[in-house]
DNA sequence: ATAACGATTTGATAACTATCGAATTAATTG
DNA sequence: CAATTAATTCGATAGTTATCAAATCGTTAT
């Protein structure tokens, strides 16, 4: 990955309330064995307290940097993260870098 | 680590030159076996092509971050990563978390 | 001591961003 | 169909940021 890429995945995390937005849309990913259960952003809206235009504001910004990807379903939007991407930031991150 | 700190050393990195001098920063500071060579700033203000007072800008933020640590020698300024909390944060992002 | 050099500070500017309220769209439920 | 609900779009605003040129500060070399 270059570093203008790399740099516009971090900008995409630089913002705490959109950090915690994919934390939650990670964590939600992953505790989703087996039921498979979706991530909704209504219930995120409700956790954190900022606006829902902020919230849309928000999720674009992931999805622009690949982080997560988005699934209409009905009238909800269902988020999910992608989880090969934030794997290798967390390698380049890493002295070891293996 | 909380999420705020976390977004604060996101931030950091989130801008593509400031990136590169950190890139730029560990890498030096990774070749220094066994010879504990020094990461002087005039060495990569010559490489990256931005001029010097934006580069003390983007290494007084690093430092703001935690991300490096500085020394004066003389008339230069010397640069060392802070390698626990980089590691930290890899850790983090990492999805399997350990 | 004077010049040269590395780095910082200051002041300015253009660009970007997070957030909001209001209006809108689209889907569901009564 | 009407009302409700989820989400988006729009327009505005206050705050932040990256960058530069010019001036300054400290250290070293001549």
């Amino acid at each position: 990955m270059d570093t203008k890429k790399a740099a516009k995945i971090f900008k995409a995390l630089s913002n705490p309330n959109r950090l915690e937005l994919y934390f939650k849309i990670a964590q939600m990913h992953e505790s989703s064995f087996p039921a498979d259960s979706e991530c909704f952003v209504t219930d995120i809206i409700s956790s954190l307290n900022i606006g829902a235009p902020t919230i849309s504001h928000h999720i674009k910004e992931l999805v622009n940097a690949d982080l997560i990807s988005t699934e209409k379903k009905g009238k909800f939007l269902i988020c999910k993260v992608n989880e090969e991407l934030i794997e290798e930031v967390s390698k380049i991150l890493s002295l070891k870098q293996q």
